[in-house]
DNA sequence: GTACTGTCAATACTCAGTATCAATAATATA
DNA sequence: TATATTATTGATACTGAGTATTGACAGTAC
């Protein structure tokens, strides 16, 4: 499911360009800031909180790195996912839809798609009885790194959060 | 899938001891507070706010309030769920294993349970390698009440928050 | 009734952003 | 190229949703 390993220079430079094309297309201008930040994000592999980003450039204000976030996300290229626990994390987004799926342990995020999902979701919308306009779906497993590392305690608090454990 | 009219006499008393019965399990002293809590959060219906209960119980302190909502969510008798736009809901808990069907226009919450739900976890259970440790899952719609009257605009922001539009 | 310990209210604090706004920079246009 | 237009920036203050701390107090056990 993906490697833990940091992203090869090339894949680094088709990340940055992405997410630059993805500003362009949005029909935003492209700033200094900005190209920092897609920069910046293209280099990180896993998730990665908004303040780890604000901290890692001092010299963008914390709006500006919020707004460029959201921007991103409404882009369609940032995902922004939430924890067991509530503190929410942002990975970089590729294919379209998608579901995410949340190490506990080390706080990585893949995407999938399951035929499975969309069966179940078409099945929701013929049981309820109204128009279905969203979902969202995350699942939690302890990755192989993790296991085998013993990462991850296993005290993760998912009481009144309403995530279910298995 | 339920009614949106005020709860019974009998149905909030039923609901209130329900509540205290779940602090008596849990191992939680009966206190004046959580009695007051108890009240109120049997008469609701629908789903609510944590400051909504905190305004409606200014004799007791805010920290009370959070603490045990906080205490009944890991009684399992209350459940937090969070809005399209993130902002999160409380509202009491029936069933043991369901999800929330969240309306977008008055945030009505239901619960829910469907096979296909259990099918699609078992065979993403197959399909990713590692041990699954939890989910959360919640479908959004428009409840009959709201389509009728128009209620809840079209313009519910559901970008960068990772809720799926249908 | 006394001791023990859980719970309380008040307060200050954290975290994760958002609103405001004057200054500035990117693009469009002449 | 100069200028006008408008988006964007950074600083700062603010909000919402809770959590940590603490000394006072109240429930329960004996």
């Amino acid at each position: 499911m993906g490697t833990a390993s940091p992203k090869s220079a090339s894949a680094v430079m088709q990340a940055e360009s992405n997410i630059l094309a993805a500003l362009e297309e949005h029909g935003s201008r492209m700033t200094w800031p900005r190209r920092q930040l897609a920069r910046t994000l293209a280099r990180r592999t896993g998730s990665f909180s908004a303040e780890e980003i604000v901290a890692g450039l001092p010299t963008l204000g914390r709006a500006t790195v919020y707004r460029t976030l959201r921007l991103l996300g409404e882009a369609g290229i940032l995902c922004k996912t939430t924890m067991p626990g509530g503190s929410p994390r942002y990975s970089l987004d590729g294919a379209h839809h998608h579901h995410h799926l949340v190490c506990v342990g080390c706080e990585r995020i893949d995407e999938f798609r399951h035929p499975s999902i969309e069966r179940m979701l078409r099945a929701m919308n013929a049981h309820i009885g109204t128009e279905l306009v969203g979902h969202r779906l995350e699942l939690y497993h302890r990755c192989d790194v993790c296991r085998e590392s013993g990462q991850g305690g296993e005290d993760i608090h998912m009481h009144g959060t309403h995530v279910h454990a298995h």
